[in-house]
DNA sequence: ATAATATATGCATAGATGTGCATTATTACA
DNA sequence: TGTAATAATGCACATCTATGCATATATTAT
């Protein structure tokens, strides 16, 4: 249930918006090596470092560090178990990264920007 | 109204998602100083080069290489007028990319990654 | 204890990218 | 026509970043 909020005005929009905004997110998701690590997590869950590099010509330490950076944005968890470490991907600190930044998005540009400023 | 779809299989949707990502876009968007630039076309609206460059410490050029990038990942369009070029948010096409984003990557993750695989 | 396995870290290097200056191109104006 | 103004481009440079090798650290197995 949503409590009622007054309007914000066009200026908290858009500190709202710079101050939620994550370079190191979206240097994350930039690369295209990290997109294909997410891509062996959703197509295989839960995996250890060996795995996840089986299928990639990069270097065991390579993949580490990626992983690690993935981490520590929010992308990823993981858990130390015997002498493995295990990723998985953070569905839910992830996309509410994305849905926040979308959501500010929006907002923004609906308070700021003509609907048809690119239409003509 | 949608119309009714069979179910993706989990490569179906993997696919997609590898296919949709566009390194450029996330690149060009993981730039604080493009976000500065699209804050700026936020709260300003349509503006030519000199006028954004004006509150930045960059140079005009660098500007200019920046709305560029921007234009050519659909961030932006551009319109040339007299001898000003003129710059504004193509929200329709930003928006687009992102929520499409969004979407693949909720679609993958519910189809490839048990909702707890994080929490415990 | 020693060897083997899994991961992390230090270091050097190649490539990508942001930046600024100088120059060029194009248009407006006197 | 010449000068000013606006933007784009060529170039050099500094910084960042991805990469791989060698090594260190930690844990398991023998």
């Amino acid at each position: 249930m949503k409590i009622q909020t007054r309007i914000k005005t066009r200026d908290e929009v858009l500190k709202e918006f710079a101050e939620a905004y994550d370079a190191r997110f979206f240097k994350t998701l930039a690369e295209p090596v990290r997109i294909q690590i997410l891509s062996y997590l959703m197509l295989n869950g839960r995996s250890d470092i060996g795995s996840i590099t089986e299928n990639m010509p990069q270097d065991r330490s390579v993949v580490s560090r990626h992983l690690n950076q993935m981490h520590a944005v929010g992308m990823l968890c993981c858990e130390k178990k015997t002498r493995h470490v295990y990723y998985a991907i953070n569905a839910q600190s992830f996309v509410d990264k994305l849905e926040r930044f979308l959501t500010l998005i929006k907002e923004s540009i609906s308070v700021c920007c003509p609907p048809d400023c690119c239409s003509k």
